[in-house]
DNA sequence: CGTGCCCCCTGTCAGC
DNA sequence: TGCTGACAGGGGGCAC
């Protein structure tokens, strides 16, 4: 579910509570979160202080050091899946315990920081610093980075026949974006999801660049779209939603009100949204 | 190597 | 009031 606006809000939302803090004891209720059996996976941890709380993509990463460390040595990368939730909960929080507590961090101070997970489809990594470079470096750019040029993005998409949809959920060519927003994205630039990747014009991949990047920046100032299950680390919801053009919206006028209704169509296992009229079905013959 | 399909899991909703 | 099937923001593995 969460992918690069609401890994972000995350994000931000945790970093002036949990910087600085120390993982005092790891419980692991579910060890299939875990990518390593858990008593590696908590003497990685406990004991240790957060040092960075950052993102890549649409995985919230910390960063630890040990005592006298200056610099991160060691990263938690967790990836939440379709559900994940990271919340934070101080010693005087006197709400509801959460429904589903995947993994729970003790934190200095009587806090807890909960992995929490209804469907489980997230991971709870961590890497040395080496390895977290390599895995890194395996994620395309961060669509929002300065490096992110429109002629970058031409680039990547010239050497693939794939449909431009599947071309932007693959993490390996940009980092962070999923379904909704590459859907909203591709409204916003006009382009039909189907449209093969080398086949967009230079007018559209530079409207595809600006429209993308401009809804994940809209996105996170809306911290995030919330239809059920994600929340921001301090438990509330996002508003994104209300401004959704063609996501989750099937039979639903056009927004740019040219009397079309919206269209979903499955390809690559998942749905996509889009208006007919204004991303015109691609050539598919020659 | 790239691509398409299935699966992991729980919850919700529409239709009967 | 059930029951059943479709579907949900992600991504890893496998066959081709």
């Amino acid at each position: 579910m969460p992918e690069l606006p609401e890994a972000e809000t995350i994000r931000r939302g945790l970093e002036a509570p949990l910087g600085g803090r120390t993982i005092l004891r790891i419980y692991v209720r579910f060890p299939d979160l875990l990518a390593a059996p858990p008593p590696a996976f908590r003497s990685a941890l406990e004991g240790r202080h957060v040092h960075t709380v950052g993102r890549r993509g649409k995985n919230v990463v910390l960063g630890f050091s040990d005592s006298g460390g200056q610099g991160p040595d060691l990263r938690l990368v967790v990836n939440l899946g379709m559900s994940g939730r990271l919340v934070l909960r101080e010693r005087d929080d006197a709400s509801e315990p959460p429904s589903h507590p995947g993994v729970e961090f003790e934190l200095d101070g009587g806090g807890r920081l909960i992995y929490h997970d209804i469907r489980r489809f997230g991971r709870l990594r961590v890497l040395e610093e080496p390895a977290f470079r390599e895995w890194s470096d395996g994620l395309g750019p961060e669509p929002l980075s300065r490096r992110f040029t429109a002629k970058r993005l031409m680039a990547g998409l010239s050497r693939s026949g794939s449909p431009v949809r599947s071309w932007l959920l693959d993490q390996r060519r940009i980092a962070g974006v999923g379904n909704i927003y590459a859907n909203e994205a591709l409204f916003g630039a006009r382009v039909h999801p189907r449209t093969a990747a080398n086949r967009l014009s230079e007018v559209e991949v530079r409207q595809l660049h600006r429209a993308l990047r401009r809804v994940l920046r809209a996105a996170i100032q809306a911290q995030g779209t919330t239809f059920q299950d994600y929340r921001t680390a301090l438990g509330s919801r996002g508003s994104y939603a209300s401004r959704l053009r063609v996501y989750g919206r099937e039979g639903r006028p056009c927004s740019r009100r040219c009397g079309a209704g919206v269209e979903r169509l499955v390809f690559g296992n998942r749905s996509a949204f889009l208006c007919p009229r204004c991303q015109s079905e691609p050539d598919l013959r020659e």
